[in-house]
DNA sequence: CTGTTACCTTAACGCTGTTTACTTTACACT
DNA sequence: AGTGTAAAGTAAACAGCGTTAAGGTAACAG
């Protein structure tokens, strides 16, 4: 039954089928993806890859969790050198979400169309994944105060769909992740810049205290 | 060549065609949108499409551009009794944002999966659409000094990314855009409300003027 | 030596978007 | 009134899709 069972197999044909499946995803995006075509790849017949997969969304499900892992190793290895704590951290982290977006637009776009088995609950989440790389970045920065007191989880999900809504909004209205406007043209990671701001100061009309702090604070 | 040459014409297929499309996105979504099945819904053979739209793609570019008008009437209505100016204004466009995205989730996805002719310079956008409209209610809530001074494109992609995100992140990850956490459950229009503070204070740690203006500030 | 199982094949079914060739209907012009 | 043209529809077919069914082969266990 289970595959410690039978460590021999001479030729790892499941391996093929995902790598070719992953290609062919960052090729040309989902409509790319067909089970002929991943095959034909891999130099067998479609229906072979029944015998590893119990059809086309098991087998994108996989891969889409195998990105997952990687998205959340590339998240991980970009805070790697940041202080613990530090407002710099937190700024990484969404700037790596925009990178890899970015880089790797054709299978972003599917890893949360096809989600797959996300917990209901938000404690759930795995230990080592992206959402608690995040949320640790969040704890760590309220307690040595670079940030407001509060609820962690609700943090990180503010910080969370904003970025992911910077990223997704841009990439599906324009196709090169650019916006023109008033002259400058700015890509993603550009605007995700210019909004520190407004993240770190708010909305509110400016007040008294800004000026006191000075340009140091602008994370 | 141009439609108004002749005005008249018996059946109006063109209108059933679309209106056939319309509902079969609505109620399965985009797979569910098939010629033959929009040709059964109208009574007439798949081919006969043909005759008025050049593809698939272009008759669901068109169903496309219909529900983002159908979208922009819908934030236009939610607004109407809002003062201008006001920050109240601003929170009934993301909550309506919200609402839309979530009562109409299946072509709410479509709308940006095939958003096709949206102009790539900002300032381009049409005049009565709904990023005018946001882009008013920010101009007048700065000149009223309810908000910040700063450039309106930028607040209003800024406050946009940010419905976006919690919209499309939850409707992706949990089917029912409900999350749960520590107990109380919680679904996008209350976490929106719930993240009113920190758009408003931003995230720097709490600093003394705060308290001046009181909880009469919350937007 | 036999039975079982893993792994692969081809053929086929029903679905998809789209093209081709063909009718039918209606209107405009001489 | 008769002819030409264009609109609006049809059925048939093609290539591609996911998937199922039936069958074959090689390796290994008893």
């Amino acid at each position: 039954m289970s595959r410690l069972a039978e460590p021999l197999r001479t030729t790892d044909t499941e391996a093929a089928i995902v790598e070719a499946a992953r290609d062919l995803l960052a090729e040309g995006g989902i409509r790319a993806l067909s089970m002929r075509a991943v095959a034909a790849r891999v130099g067998v017949s479609a229906t072979a890859i029944y015998n590893y997969f119990e059809n086309k969304q098991a087998l994108v499900r996989h891969v889409v969790n195998v990105s997952f892992e990687a998205f959340d190793a590339y998240l991980r290895s970009a805070v790697t050198d940041k202080p613990e704590g530090s407002v710099e951290r937190l700024r990484a982290l969404g700037e790596a979400y925009i990178r890899f977006a970015l880089e790797n637009r054709q299978y972003f776009q599917v890893l949360f169309a096809f989600h797959s088995d996300l917990p209901q609950d938000i404690e759930e989440l795995p230990e080592g994944g992206g959402y608690a790389l995040f949320r640790q970045a969040v704890v760590d920065a309220i307690q040595s105060g670079s940030i407001r007191k509060a609820d962690p989880d609700l943090l990180v999900l503010y910080l969370w769909t904003h970025v992911h809504g910077l990223v997704t909004l841009l990439l599906s209205c324009q196709p090169d992740a650019r916006c023109r406007h008033s002259g400058e043209e700015l890509n993603a990671t550009e605007l995700f810049s210019k909004f520190h701001e407004f993240r770190y100061y708010g909305l509110q009309p400016e007040v008294a205290v800004r000026s006191e702090t000075g340009s140091a604070a602008a994370s």
